[in-house]
DNA sequence: ATGAAAGCGCTAACAG
DNA sequence: CTGTTAGCGCTTTCAT
């Protein structure tokens, strides 16, 4: 069936500031005052009530691009996210959202696909719309200089993924304990085969958690197995390709830190395609704790992210950037969940 | 450590399309028009060439804001979203975004929590924002009337959820038909003892699910178990509450159909939780394949549903309807997935 | 307490 | 082909 009419691209018939002082009988400029709480100040009381009266019954709606023209600032701000599918950044995104929400501002998200050219070309249309200020959560190291450039127009913050040797401010998680906690864990679980199931490097938190889960091993004296190829996505598909590839070496772990949950996945799907027991054969531990993680049978042992306070958090930084507030960076503290996946290594 | 500097809230030394024409030493509008590709033709080559070299070098940008003003477009389209959380919507959003893109316009997200209340605030806020045109992923029955009305104002794009009895157009799955394909599945099986695992029929994908799978079993002379409480939320831990339910009743099923994947999860906990064994005992079918669908075990039964395609399609729809072209309701097929949750009922 | 006028950055008529 | 002028809807001095 034919829908909407091929006609006209649908007419704005909006009311403006002054229509509405035309028919409350005032200038646009009184107005433009009593409506705006800020300034509402010297109008009289009964001119500001009569006024929003009829603003109220024409449906007036101010219009915020012309404001924004006005006042130099749009209440816009750019996401820059990875990849909007990924289950991950949603908790961040709300976070922002909800933050935002407080000043009435509001989130304007886009994807780089985790391409560092199309972070550039994403980056620049944000800064188009005038987007009051950028949170990245899609950082990856080399983008460290542009970012900073950026930060020259408007304040620029990171969440999630930090960027080694920067200025920029970050609400995120420490990495590095969450990667010890799992080290730590394996161990006491008495593991001394033990491999990492890593991506990219170019990320920072995959970097720390590396470093944390490598540093701690190694203070142990226990020689971690090298890690193989890196996956290049963070998907099952990876997480199953690169556990294959663990496995057709000569020494096997009997213990694997999947870089993050989907890759653990992956992974368990790799295991259970040999008949390989989990965990009663080889442990897994991921990170992230995502949605389903619990569902999953055997549930998954890993680290929880706390991505809707984080989100919040880098809202919050925002705002307090454009108020001209310094701010501190916020590093949450990571929480293991010990879960199915994992368990004492036979004697 | 102490970030951002306290003093001025980063200054936007913007350069405008005044500067550049200073700079070239030509006038304003002889910029606007090399650098505008559609009004580019009166203007000639040397000069277009020598004004686009001295926007580039000064790092010109146009000012979106100033030309949707100017313009009556923003270039941005309003996306409203039930839960930005659900790894449901993410590649629907992805997809009217990449569609957007062909017309450099962007999407601009919000979320509903699925509550009518917080559509209507929502919409609002968009349309001072001067949103082109609307794509809803959270229309629920109660909604109608408002988004029609909305759509005299811009062009209204339903994605997905449908709305019974309404003019909006639309792009999205035959519900319907896959409840009948589930409902068959079920049916070929041999299950005789059905039951459904339902959401709230308020929202049309789920109320048309239902009538197919209704529908199906009638036809075929089975006597469909009847529902239990609705599912409040699309969680697993609504999924497991109702299934307590499902199963504390004296008639207690061989096969349920959940009405979306995240249902169906919770349902599996349920009953795993009381060692019954999916699908031995009971059959579950879940709807949606989210990602990890084919990676729980056992893996899901479910029908797939082309996020992607669908919000492209929308996304299209969008375009065309502000290009004053007509548009018809594009419907996609459902295909059953059938994988590890459904079995033969023994004999 | 309110009105008048200017202008944010840009585009689109209208001249020339 | 290019310059002039006006104005999108709003806020913000400056008067009154």
């Amino acid at each position: 069936m034919s829908k909407g009419n091929g006609t006209s691209p649908s007419k704005r018939p909006s009311v403006t500031l002054h229509d509405v002082a035309e028919a409350a009988g005032v200038h646009p400029s009184t107005v433009s005052r009593a409506l705006d709480p800020a300034s509402s100040r010297p109008v009289r009381e009964a001119t500001r009530v009569m006024i929003e009266e009829t603003a109220r019954k024409l449906g007036y709606r101010p219009h915020l691009l012309a404001r924004g023209l006005k006042g130099g600032r749009s209440g816009a701000v750019g996401v820059v996210v990875a990849d909007i599918g990924n289950v991950f950044f949603a908790p961040i995104i709300r976070g922002i959202a909800l933050s935002l929400e407080d000043s009435s501002m509001m989130p304007t998200v886009a994807e780089t696909q985790d391409d560092s050219a199309r972070l550039k070309v994403v980056v620049d249309h944000l800064m188009s719309r005038q987007v009051d200020a950028l949170v990245v959560l899609a950082a990856r190291h080399g983008d460290r200089e542009f970012l900073e450039s950026v930060a020259e127009e408007v304040p620029v913050v990171l969440a999630d993924r930090p960027l080694k040797g920067t200025t920029l401010p970050r609400a995120g998680q420490d990495n590095r304990a969450g990667g010890r906690l799992i080290a730590e864990h394996l161990l006491a679980l008495g593991h001394r085969d033990i491999a990492q199931l890593a991506g990219s490097f170019d990320v920072g938190t995959l970097a720390e958690r590396a470093e944390g889960f490598s540093e701690t091993l190694r203070d142990a004296g226990i020689e971690e197995l090298p890690i193989a190829t890196h996956a290049e996505t963070l998907t099952p598909a990876e997480g199953t390709r690169v556990m294959h590839e663990l496995l057709s070496r000569a020494r096997v772990p009997t213990a694997v830190f999947a870089h993050n949950d989907l890759l653990a996945v992956g992974a368990i799907a790799a295991l259970r395609a040999r008949g390989i027991r989990v965990p009663e054969d080889i442990s897994i531990v991921g990170y992230d704790d995502m949605p389903l993680a619990g569902y999953l049978s055997p549930p998954l042992t890993t680290v929880a992210f706390q991505g809707l306070e984080i989100g919040r958090l880098a809202g919050d930084m925002v705002q307090a950037q454009l108020r001209g507030e310094a701010t501190e960076d916020v590093v949450l503290p990571p929480r293991l969940m010990v879960r199915g996946t994992t368990r004492r290594l036979p004697v």
